[in-house]
Formats: structure tokens, sequence, C-alpha cells
DNA sequence: CAAGTGTCCATTGTTGACAATTTGCAATTT
DNA sequence: AAATTGCAAATTGTCAACAATGGACACTTG
């Protein structure tokens, strides 16, 4: 994590921890998180922890059960998985078709930014660090439309896909995959573009 | 509203009743909600309130800024609308599809009795009995699969489309649409099922 | 001994008080 | 007069105490 990063509130902060915890399966699935041992943790008092865990729900990285807390949530099932990809793809390739004419030189240059971070996780196999900068590749191109909702739909839709990150044989293979997609907006290749961002979703 | 429904927590209740609100555009877009109005109306705590805000916010009906509040979601743009309908179809035939040599005779006896309900709000031209139904509908179809995650996913995309329900000129058009799913289930003809399910949701 | 019952404890749910932030408006300055 | 600063009120954010729930385990009872 070399961004600085800047929250605005406690639970957010408190929810982007979390959050990378179990995306690198620091918490497994199934493992019991209590409010008083966060609120501890963290120094805080446990509303907002409990926001938190609220947040993380709907995301569907936790599991509410009323009056017995959240647990990590289980991956999910072999079978809904095509269909989580079919959905991230046609939120992900709708977002850049939308916004291809109007990219700016300065989007470019923050995804080239994320592209250097994404290249030395893989060189250094830092798995951990790759989930990372995988998200926040595809969130920066998704949070470059307009329409905020978009963000609001994928969202839970990546976490579901990010909740088990091992489908590459070879790492620096992700760094390949995001290059040719950057290179191809470079070059003003919509479609090219647009085939090399599915290729980098399954 | 007929059924008598049952909420495990305050927050759920106190959403369930704003959610309501805001599709029946008693709560109008841009339309700010303080907590403390509504912990008294309720006569409730700020808390459970606070959470009813969060889970409608993530369902993307309410917006929140932190520190000044929520209000009422715009309705989705015009540009993203369509993209909306295909990830709709794409979970709900989804489902179906999956679920569908596996329909007990009491889904159906639920779905059939939702089914009523739909007809007599198309009958009195219940527009807001309508919506509710409509979504009660589907909604117990895609919780009909064993992976709970389908839902979580699909409603707020499900609440996108509800937020301007206004296509149809002729109301009971929506009953006999749903009447067409359920008489192809009922005869067991799945690509057909699938079809009028495709024809419903736009 | 199996099934049910009661009690205790860990944990979540709710509340009301207090702190921090935003906003509208008035006073001040340029 | 326009812009800026400085309150004051309204509102959200946080906290710590108290209430309610659920699970574990010992105990009774047939």
């Amino acid at each position: 994590m070399t961004a600085f990063e800047i929250y605005r509130t406690l639970p957010e902060q408190i929810a982007a921890r979390l959050q990378r915890e179990v995306l690198s399966s620091k918490l497994k699935p199934g493992d019991p998180l209590r409010e008083t041992d966060l609120s501890e943790r963290f120094g805080v008092s446990r509303g907002p922890v409990r926001e938190a865990f609220r947040q993380l729900t709907q995301q569907g990285l936790l599991v509410l059960e009323p009056n017995k807390g959240v647990r990590v949530a289980q991956n999910p099932s072999v079978e809904v998985r095509p269909l989580v990809v079919q959905l991230r793809r046609k939120i992900e390739t709708f977002v850049l078709d939308s916004i291809f004419e109007r990219i700016t030189a300065d989007d470019l240059a923050v995804w080239d930014d994320i592209l250097a971070d994404i290249k030395t996780a893989c060189e250094s196999s830092d798995v951990d660090a790759l989930t990372e900068h995988d998200l926040r590749f595809h969130q920066a191109i998704i949070q470059s439309h307009d329409d905020k909702d978009l963000f609001t739909l994928w969202q839970p839709i990546m976490m579901r896909m990010l909740m088990h990150y091992n489908r590459l044989d070879d790492i620096m293979e992700s760094y390949r995959e995001h290059k040719r997609i950057l290179d191809a907006i470079h070059s003003g290749q919509k479609a090219e573009a647009i085939r090399a961002l599915e290729a980098n979703i399954q």
C-alpha cells in the first residue's frame, strides 16, 4: 500500500482495512468478527465498527446474522461464478465504451501510475499488492464515468471476483493484460481496448 | 400491502417503510432525510435510523454525504438504463434457468399468490401496490436460489429499475406479463418461461 | 439416560449525552 | 455593493452505559 489514503470518516477507514484483510485472506471465510475486538484494536467505540461491518456486508465480504454478529463470507459458488464474470464484463465494457472519446491525459496518467504499481507487485510476486492495485485499476476506470451509480452496482460484483484471486499460473500475465488495455487506449483503438479488457476479466 | 410482514430488526422495519415511500415517490429525488425526524416518527433512537439509511444507501435509493446526511437518490440516467435492464435480465434468467427443474409446488403456490396480488393492484390501477408486488414477485424467484449472493447483487439493480415505474400505458399488461411467466412454469416450458421473463424486464 | 429447562455469560441491539461539522446569516471589511 | 469573516443553530458523528438476545452447560425430570 503505497498510496497516501485519506478517508473522510472513521467507518470508511475501518472498512478499508478490513476489506484488505479479507481480500488478502488474512481473514478467512467463516471467521467471526466481534465488535468489541475491533473497537479496541482501532481505538474507537463500537458504533463506527458496526457501521463498517454493515458496509462490508452490503459489499458481500461479510455475512450478518441478527443478534449473532458478522462472519467473513464464503467464496462465491462455482455455479454463479460465470454469471459474476459476465456481469462485470458488461459493466466495465459499457463504461469504457461510453467514456472512450472523453478520456483525458490526466485519466491516462493516473491509470499508467496504477499500472506501474501492478508491474511492481507482479515482479515481486506480491499477490496481495496485486489484488489491491488490480482493484484500484478497474475502480479508477469505473469512477471516471459521470454516473456514480455504476460504481455502486459494480463494487459488490467486483468483490465476488476478488475473493479468490488465483486464476493465473504466471502472475506477470496480469501485468501484461492490463498493459494491453492501456496500450490500446493510448493509441485510440477502442475495439481493441474493449477486447483486452474483456480478456482480463475472467 | 396485505402480507403480514415480520422483520427481525428495527433498522429493517424502518428501511422497509422508507423503501416503500421512495418507490412510491412519496419521497422524491433530492428530498433530505433527517435522522432526528425519523427517530421521532418511529419512536426509536437515531441509531437504528442511521442503520436503515446506510442500508438504503447501498441499495441506491438514498445518497449519503458525510456530515451532511442523506437525500433521496436521483433517478438513474437514461444512458445507463439499458445496461441496468441487461444486468437484471442476465441475473433473473440465470436464476430461472438454474432452478427450473427444482421448482416445488410450494414455490409455485407462493408465486401464484403474489400474482393474485398483482392482478388486484392492476385492476384497481394502484401503481404503488403494483410496484410492491412486482418487487415481491421477482424477489421470490431470486431468493429461491440456494446462493444468497445472487439476491445481494440483484437488489441494487432492481431498485434502479423500480425508481421510475412508468413504462406501461396499460397497467393490466403487467399482470399479463407475469401470468405468462407462471403459466409457462406450470406447464414445464423452460424456454418459454425465460422468454416471458425477459419480455417482462424492460 | 434422553429430553427438556434454567441460569449464566458473551455478544449484539438500543439509547441518550456529548463532540464535531456544516450552513445560513449578520457584521465587517475592501 | 461585493466579498469575507465570525458567530449561532441545526445536524451528523462518536461514545459509553444499559437492555435484549442467543449459546453453552449444568441440572432436573420422566
